[in-house]
DNA sequence: TAGATTACCGCAAAAAACCGCAGAAACAAC
DNA sequence: GTTGTTTCTGCGGTTTTTTGCGGTAATCTA
């Protein structure tokens, strides 16, 4: 088999498995892995694929080094948020849990909103003060390290005092069973206080989160009012919600 | 599975969960946890995680909080905060104001103090939680969009409630005989409160703003205890106030 | 403070990469 | 077909990576 054909060969693999292992060309090519090496080296510096200890990877399977602390699929965060816009009207009282799809909808809130939000994320609430019209009520506690927000007794005694309009709740996992779901226990019983302690609730959750698992239970999926992903409303992976009386946005 | 494979799951994992424990990841991806342990260890380094004990967390809750803008006049206030920590102790209460000084404070506190920290302030509460043994506790209620601390009767009454061993007063003004002031009408019902709720009151101020004004008077000079500038404790310019009996650092 | 979990360190085995080198193959020109 | 040149390939030996494991130190949790 000649150079140029294996180099082909090796490219339509890669295309195909997204990653490839040296020892499994080699023996499906029939040639040794000196070879092979040589091979992935020439298309790794011709820029087709990315080289790797044991084989290689393709383009663009591998994420692009560098993007160090962009926040993860903020595309999708910015659809979700736009779409949460609409919700929100003035004179509202709103609570937000922590998350960066919060974060980022505090970020694009239309400047003459006239509102008032109640959180306890920390980066949610520095981004609220850049809005000149907008009250913001931090519920003050104990931080949690991990996640950035306030957690305790405390918290959830002041959120069980409040009847908000709207809830927007950043989601970790929803499931049609296993309903909210979240991994940290004191982020969890804040979520829940502020479900039960909202008219409406509004989950945003990137489509990928949907139909995942987390260990600790926030509320059945009913107990939410309306989804927001990035998909269309019509995708086929939002219908079991709809069809539980879920609105779907 | 090959190494920079695992690297991109795992990365997909925190970001998709916002935390990841290491023995979660070595049973799904059925390798040691050691090998884990390495990887994470390679993302943090790189930038793209942070680690924590027993797992991971993703990068864009944890906001840098060192990435600040330029503060004015930084060399001083890194000289006050460093002379401000012979004055912490492992197990004290602590009551902190906002403002740079306290913030640059909280950043070059000893990783192995064990200490709580009361504040108002969200940027020294986000750089408390740097570190691991420092029980942070954020005293909630409006958000002043100004000085980016909570203010209101909540806070004021939150504070009366407490004893703190020390308070870290940042300072605005400072004079023989007008006292300790401020600018802001409800900064100064917080200050004012917190030096009523502390065995012992530590101002914090460049000299700069040493015999200035300002409108609002927090409380008489004599009542704080302890004067930290960036100069000499024999300065010409602070004798008046150790004559009147305040220690100066 | 004790008991359990997690982290760290060094080691050793296995796998992979690297380095020349020499023979094989491909190519071009005569 | 031959010949010289260039490129390619496989191989032995060495170096580097990667990984798991045992023992110990650090850390967390109740």
């Amino acid at each position: 088999m000649l150079k140029e054909e294996r180099h082909n060969y090796i490219l339509h693999q890669i295309n195909l498995h997204n990653k490839i292992l040296s020892s499994s060309l080699s023996e499906q090519i029939q040639v040794s892995e000196d070879t092979i090496r040589r091979d992935l080296q020439e298309l790794a510096q011709e820029g087709k694929i990315v080289k790797v200890h044991g084989g290689a990877l393709s383009k663009s399977f591998n994420p692009v080094a560098g993007a160090a602390d962009t926040v993860y699929a903020l595309e999708e965060k910015r659809i979700i948020a736009n779409k949460a816009l609409q919700f929100i009207k003035d004179g509202m009282f709103i609570l937000t849990t922590g998350g960066t799809t919060i974060t980022e909808l505090a970020r694009i809130l239309p400047k003459d909103l006239q509102a008032t939000f109640i959180t306890v994320s920390l980066s949610a609430a520095t981004e609220f003060t850049n809005h000149p019209n907008i009250e913001v009520i931090i519920l003050g506690d104990k931080l949690s390290r991990n996640s950035k927000i306030t957690v305790g007794a405390e918290t959830i005694l002041k959120i069980q005092q409040i009847k908000a309009d709207l809830c927007f709740i950043g989601i970790n996992a929803i499931d049609i069973l296993g309903g909210l779901m979240d991994n940290d226990w004191d982020v969890v019983q804040v979520k829940r206080a502020m479900v039960n302690s909202s008219k409406k609730v509004i989950a945003l959750s990137v489509s990928e989160k949907v139909n995942t698992f987390e260990p600790l239970k926030i509320c059945e999926a009913g107990e939410i009012d309306i989804l927001v992903t990035e998909l269309e409303p019509e995708s086929e992976k939002l219908q079991p919600y709809k069809s539980k009386g879920i609105q779907i946005f």
